[in-house]
Formats: structure tokens, sequence, C-alpha cells
DNA sequence: TAACTAAGAAATTCTTAGCCC
DNA sequence: GGGCTAAGAATTTCTTAGTTA
């Protein structure tokens, strides 16, 4: 499960190293490479941090190893939702601004396409 | 922790409805959300399933509902597309625009509801 | 040196049953 | 009905110490 990213995460490392880092003993982790337990959801977040993935990623494999350049920020992510709550009309000033925010971002860059 | 969110995820539906479509007891799943235990990692996933949110966002909160179904206007959605395309800079200036209209929208309507 | 594991200790979760509002 | 929780049972994890390669 979790076990085999965390394998493939650490790459050439040691298992002690990791575990170093994160604080938990070398057979403990040991035993979260192999499967024989897992880790509590603290311990989960450090590996995830350490790593540079999300939590996610080590529980699902799903999504890829997000490392810096995330498409989708989680500022914009709220923004979104907030929109959705809007009234009409705010609504539609607020797509009004990004449409012209769009018309801004063309210009600046002359796109292929 | 994620005891909050799921509190607020529930809404007002019972828990026992909860309970009953992740396949758990009541006292178990009130445990959840009374941080008195916390989910095993398949738990985990039925409930990011139910909810509709990631596995991330219950575990961190730091993440919205995934965008999945984020049902609303067609319109939003393509000016949300849009603004994954944007420069930081713009990126910066729509998400100042949006909140700016939020604060607007408070005060439009003082009174909850 | 690095990784793995058996076995018992320790910690956590789950169930039951009941209580409260 | 709907939600909460004490106590013990059940399950899981963690540590130690030792083995393997």
């Amino acid at each position: 499960m979790i076990g085999g990213r965390l394998k493939s995460l650490r790459g050439k490392k040691t298992q002690e190293e990791i575990a170093n880092h994160i604080g938990v003993s070398r057979a403990r982790y040991s035993h979260y490479e192999n499967g024989r337990s897992e880790p509590d959801y603290e311990t989960l977040q450090k590996l995830a941090d350490y790593f540079k993935v999300t939590t996610d990623y080590l529980l699902t494999g799903k999504e890829k190893p997000s490392d810096e350049d995330m498409f989708s920020d989680p500022d914009l992510q709220i923004a979104y939702r907030d929109m959705q709550d809007f009234s009409p009309e705010s609504k539609q000033q607020a797509i009004e601004f990004i449409n012209y925010l769009k018309e801004k971002e063309k210009n600046r860059k002359p796109k292929n396409k």
C-alpha cells in the first residue's frame, strides 16, 4: 500500500536517514515500508512533508508528487468557492474582471495556438 | 482535528446516516467527530469519497473539497479554469478582486442568510 | 552496514450499553 | 430521535533484540 510509495520516494537514501528526519525508530519506519503497520496521521504528515508530496499521494497513489509546480494553488480554490456564494451581480463582476485579466495575459505573452 | 471538518461536512444530516453509508457504528463515527479516535485509512477514504473531498482536506484542512463536482454555473467554472493559466501576478489580482467582492457581499447582507 | 522480523509491551480503537438533551 | 461517553474487549502499533544478507 503506502509502503511501496515510501520505498520509491526514499530512493537511495537509507531508512535510517528518513527515520531520523521524521523522528521515528528504524524498525518503525521499516514496518511502514513493509506494510506491517501504518503511520499515524501525524507521522503521515511528516512523511508527506519530507518527501514533498501530498498525504493523498501517500495514501492513494492517485495524485502525482506535487513537488513545486502545483497548478491549482489553494488560494485560487478558496476564491472559487467563495464566488459560488456570490449574488448573481457579484458573480458577473468577478467573471468580467477575470476576462479582463485574461485579455491582458494574452497581450503580455503572444501565445502560439 | 479532522473531527471538526467531519462535523461541518455533515451539515444537517444525522451521524447515523453517515455511519451507515460508510459502514461503521454510530458510536464509532461519533468518536471520529469528537476526536476520541481517528479513522483508519480505509475509513478515511470512504469518508472522503462520501463527502466528495480529498483525504488531504480531511487530514489537514488545507485543501478544498475536490473540484470534481463543483456544480454551479458553467461560466464560473470557465473563469476558474482560465485563472489557473494566469501568471502569478494576475492570479493575485484576481484573488484580491474576488476578496473585495466578498467583503461587499458581507456588508450587503449583514445578517446570516 | 542496511534492512528485516519475532515476540511481547504499549497504545489505540471499537463495541456495548447506557445516559443526557 | 440524535448525540455523547465509560469501561472493557479487541486490534494495532511500537520497541527490543536479534537475524539475515
